[in-house]
DNA sequence: CATGAATGAGTCTTCATTCAT
DNA sequence: CATGAATGAAGACTCATTCAT
């Protein structure tokens, strides 16, 4: 598998130390979880940076991008205002690396889940697809949930960088699909891109409604999903 | 069919005229159209006022509530950023006629085509519903898009008044479902609220990438969505 | 008895109408009671313009001058803030007629009650006109204690043409104190202008805590305080 | 002696520091002076703090509350309008803690002169609480002077908060015209409201005219006044 | 005479950002 | 690394004022 690479604009520092000296784009491919990164030999500003990033993604999905303040952030982040602009150039500099993590750890998680399967239908792969985006978007990661909702209502110039990774993202689902179509497994005259845009946008839109409860809950809903869309709801 | 009455606090007009005089909570029923009020003998101020709301569902669609100022409203309905306090008490009173307007009008939408379409098949109902939901909200209404795009990321003192009128649209959807499953044509085992949760979700995300192009475009992919999830991807 | 000239500056007329026309400075000396001229055939602008003024004097003894716009003072007079430039030039100028009156009104009272009296002791005269003030400022007008309760605060420009009212009200007062200090009913030793800003002072306060209830209240004050002001409290 | 405890509302800092953290009420009994806190380890914070109540004060005094804008204190304090905000949560609190502070101060100069004096006739108790008055009004305070100006025109909720510590003050004087009534040292019929009214009134109007030019000039004229509502102007 | 509608200058307030300590 | 203190640009909102009708 290959690493997914950061789309993120780099940014040379016009500020001293701070940007310049951390590695920000670090390919992750090796890692094994993206976000729980509480590697025990963890530098104190690694830490601070990750808790900034983790409080600005989740008040950026609760509020929006432009609702959400630095000092509510730093707020949740038990720290104060000023002193964000130490790991951070700005307020989009955490809104670029939020979305980063965001579709790199759903990316991430949807290819395991489907590499991991090995020799299965491609029903059962497009259905563990489905439940790892689900997981990701719904259970683990905030940075996820963050991405998918406010992505759309953002200016120009902050969804640009972004773009190629999204790209990437819906030519995997496309893929899924088209290999699926060309063993058989959906029917022959079914277009993939609006398809894709079907499947991805009901399990987005979960976002809006879904709330976490038990563990089994998300995993339930996936396999709901996937029979919806491979069987619809006619009767049989 | 009953009007459907609006949601909206009412405010009583501390305000010069505007508030206070206007009919805010006209039920629409009987208007085929609750946007294109092009009325002959509309008065500057109606004008004005429409102009306003108008300018304002269009911003809030494309960048969110908090994002869009005051300023840019007003520079979009070409009148200066204090004019607006004319007609309106705050900027939030504009939000709330914003999402007033928008679920007013796709419920609206949908109801009267599932009713003017009389005697059919329960699919066929279902059918015209998803119809008529795109077509508000791809087509139509910028109040409607501006309503599904943002209300998820608003406060909840904003988002509570309009809850009464989100509850009925959802219960009229759950009907159909209920009704369609009782006749035989959805399957027995499908539970109606998880299933309008899918179906309402994959139509509104579509404002995420849906980009009206010709006509037809909403009527196809509102077939296309209703195939979709009557008879899955499954070849048959 | 010498009519008191207004003493605020005139104003030419930049405005067509308006202020030219009106007879603004009328001399008032002939009419019996400055304010309620509800004289039978008095014009309906000629009305507007009173109420508007009794509404303005209201307000800005609440609330002081800044602290009330001409909404209020229109709302209060039942027209339309814009009405109110037919018979004002400017905020300003309705504070001018405003402060004119006011301090034109006690004065008339004060003099009138003085001279009426005829052949009185001095400390009689002298009570009469604490007892007049007290009228006037608490009782018939608010044009009068608005006058008092907010010149200390406005801007030179605004106290200026008030200057020379304001001085020959306190030479008048000055005046009454000599005499009777000439007469031997005041020590010897008292000077005259730390006298009157002890007695006025002590007058205007009462607009600060007094509360208008029954007829008598206001001359049972101003019978304490004549007493309070000659004897003083101690035991004799 | 009791230290006289603040009367203003409390309030929780929604704002970063400032709010919260300052000891706002801190008894002052000990203390020489309220306001010449010059204290050598006062922090930076603290200085700015004072510095714009203490620009507050003397504006409000002069122009009253709501003419008052925030530039004009920012200027006066030579920091930046916005700045303020790092002290103060709104303009209110700003006006909360001036009306505080002032009415504190006399207060405390009141019962400090008269506590002070010990062992002494009533009417000298009453001497030294008119001095100590006049003093903090016209030569020590502006919180004071700015207090007495301006309380009578603001609106309801802004002077609710300082209502019981006004009624204190009031009582205080109260008991003082008690007491020495009931050593016969003021006339048996002289009801103490009135008297305190008159008295204060007579006080507090000085603000409207007093100049402060030498050192003595308001001792003098505590002098005079002592002697005036004692004796009366009558001859003896 | 009066009003409806609008304007622009100014108000309080917020917030990302800076920087000395 | 972090904070306290400040800034300036911008935001929502207010208000005296204008003027066509």
């Amino acid at each position: 598998m290959r690493a997914i690479r950061s789309s993120t604009r780099s940014r040379d520092g016009s500020r001293p130390g701070a940007a310049a000296r951390r590695p920000k784009a670090t390919p992750v491919a090796n890692k094994r979880n993206t976000e729980a990164e509480d590697a025990p030999a963890q530098l104190k500003s690694e830490r601070s940076r990750d808790l900034i990033l983790k409080s600005a993604a989740q008040l950026f999905r609760r509020q929006g991008f432009s609702a959400t303040t630095l000092r509510q952030i730093a707020a949740k982040a038990k720290i104060k205002a000023g002193s964000i602009y130490y790991h951070f150039e700005s307020k989009e500099e955490i809104l670029d690396e939020v979305l980063d993590r965001g579709l790199r750890h759903v990316f991430e998680s949807v290819k395991n889940a489907v590499e991991r399967a090995g020799k299965v239908s491609h029903r059962r792969r497009i259905g563990l697809a489905i439940e790892a985006h689900l997981v990701a978007l719904l259970e683990t990661s905030d940075f996820t949930s963050a991405n998918i909702r406010i992505y759309g209502q953002l200016p120009e110039h902050l969804k640009k960088p972004h773009r190629p990774l999204r790209r990437a993202y819906a030519e995997y689902w496309d893929q899924l699909f088209i290999d699926a179509r060309r063993a058989g497994e959906i029917r022959a005259d079914m277009e993939v891109v609006p398809l894709r845009m079907f499947v991805i946008g009901a399990l987005n839109w979960t976002i809006e409604w879904f709330r976490l409860e038990d563990r089994d809950a998300v995993l339930e809903l996936a396999e709901r999903t996937e029979l919806l869309i491979f069987e619809g709801v006619s009767k049989p």
